[in-house]
DNA sequence: TTGAAAGCGCTAACAC
DNA sequence: GTGTTAGCGCTTTCAA
């Protein structure tokens, strides 16, 4: 590879002159600039990126830290960030931690070493300290890390409530919520919506922790209905646990929608994979990771950005789990409410 | 950040003793040692991957290079990378590119400028010889590029043959094939077992394409069917069309299994979330992922590897989309055969 | 056993 | 307008 010394040599002039050229930087003659350009070309030089970032202290890497791009609700999130840091010029680096603090902090020392210039976290394995301790610009993306950190979220309280109201609206009399992993913010704050609503309706109901997993939500599902016959709405946390509430209820011989109602929450490709359709609360998770992404590159760019917390609006999408679906007169079988 | 300077500075000794220490190359006295060992200690030093990188011109990074990772085939090989390569101290660089020669190109650029040690390729774009170019260590995924590229591809011909196979002993007379992408490795190769199978057996067919998405499965299917109310079993090129010809079926009031079988491939956990299960040709995604990486890194590390073709075998998944499960004697209501 | 110094490729003062 | 040169932080000859 052809470094800037070679493309002055070339070009007949000094690399400062070539460097001048290459960053639009400077005064430069017009055939001065005619012959680094040529020899540029004639070469098929490119800048090397390392020794730049040498100099400049950034790379123009952002780092994508989430605990598990298997888990189906990342892989969109994950495109939206590339997307977004492709148009601005920047790469990502990936990292999954599955939550552990061991890996994180391993991948938050490799990432400042190669001088990342800013980081995406889905994750929240570790103290508020320890991400201020960075001293990189950061967004928390579907999680709260803290105060001062960028944050994008989507309405997780008032999706649940939404999905709470949509069960009693299609009369259910007696809810079941599988609840995902403690602790986790989206989970509890799911949870929460759930509860505001069946209290202030005064509607029997069972929560259960179900995680996010769907072998365990169909385990979960089968016990809870054998032992409580009367649910006939079920909230779950995702999409994912919703699918395994769906096996158990098929296993049990239970019809959906007739004799229990399913609602997920995510809005994530599956849903609509499912037969019937599942109805869910969809999160606007293209828009969540681009705009993590915006913010991310403003905050290293400099450019100051006014509000620091947002959060997307969420959507009822109505599929077959909560509704007979008569015809097919929208092709994915949804309706938007 | 402190530097190697700093370092010396506080042990009191030059900077190419702490580089000795830090690579624990050449005579270092025990003293020294010591001295250098508390100074890092002290300043919580970490030597600086970029200006590593800069003279070694190797940087620690390989670059993934997929179509898109919200294909749900693509995050568990995704995830398989990232686990080999950090286990072995390398990072991954993320790239999606459509299947578009332009991205790619201006991935393999970006790669190339940041000193990226090797790449990960699961599209093919280009021509061979453009892949070549690079000159990079190269691993093909679940793609053929060439000859001389060390290549991790699944039996997708044996698996069609398995899953035509499959259908006719499950008592189907009348196939559809749900084609992949014409063009795509093993799409085409998916095809051929297919064919294969149908011809040696002298079985009506009808082959339609359907690419790898739902959506376009589904209309496929619909107009299929319709014109075709014969056919008794799908074979469907992915997970993601299978899904796509089970709505359709759903919509047509088909049952399945009793009056159409499906079977799809890849093995993707969409399979067992949906109901009734279905039945695929499962391929070793992560097994995949994680010898592509290997291969890389011993190429890397220039241990010279023996075979460059790997065909890894693929299973017979058996769920409820051809085959009536009447218990549920295993957890997830699969069989392996 | 250790240190001085050159160099990886690029940028930006500073001088001319 | 342009060139010389001193770094960016690290590794590695070469001398001592």
């Amino acid at each position: 590879m052809p470094t800037i010394k070679d493309v002055a040599k070339q070009a007949g002039v000094s690399v400062a002159t070539v460097s001048r050229v290459l960053n639009k930087k400077g005064y430069v003659s017009k055939e001065a600039e005619k012959a680094v350009s040529a020899a540029i070309k004639k070469l098929d030089y490119r800048p090397n990126a390392v020794a730049r970032s040498l100099y400049h202290k950034t790379s123009g890497m952002i780092g994508l830290v989430l605990p598990d791009i298997s888990n189906p609700f990342f892989p969109e999130l994950a495109r939206a960030v590339e997307d977004v840091a492709l148009a601005y010029g920047y790469t990502v680096v990936f990292c999954n931690t599955d939550e552990e603090v061991e890996k994180e902090q391993k991948y938050f020392e490799a990432l400042k070493q190669k001088y990342v210039d800013g980081i995406i976290l889905s994750t929240s394995s570790q103290e508020q300290e320890a991400y201020h301790q960075l001293d990189l610009p950061l967004v928390a993306l579907d999680r709260i890390l803290g105060e001062n950190i960028p944050t994008v979220v989507s309405e997780n309280r008032k999706g649940a409530e939404l999905a709470a109201t949509h069960l009693l609206d299609n009369g259910c009399r007696h809810l079941a919520h599988l609840r995902g992993p403690e602790g986790v913010g989206p989970a509890d704050e799911r949870y929460e919506g759930f509860m505001e609503v069946v209290r202030r309706e005064k509607i029997p109901y069972i929560i259960k922790n179900a995680g996010f997993d769907m072998e365990k939500a169909k385990q979960t599902t089968l016990k809870l209905i054998r032992s409580n016959p009367s649910i006939d709405g079920i909230f779950a946390g995702s999409d994912i646990t919703a699918a395994g509430a769906m096996h158990a209820l098929a296993i049990l011989g239970k019809k959906v929608p007739d004799d229990v109602k399913v609602i997920g929450f995510d809005g994530i490709p599956l849903g609509s994979m499912l037969v019937p359709g599942l109805t869910t609360i969809e999160q606007p998770i293209y828009k969540m990771g681009a705009l993590a992404a915006r913010l991310l590159i403003k905050q290293i760019e400099k450019n100051p950005h006014d509000k620091i917390y947002h959060e997307l609006p969420v959507k009822l999408i109505v599929r077959g789990t909560t509704e007979e679906v008569k015809n097919d007169w929208k092709s994915d079988g949804s309706r938007e409410h």
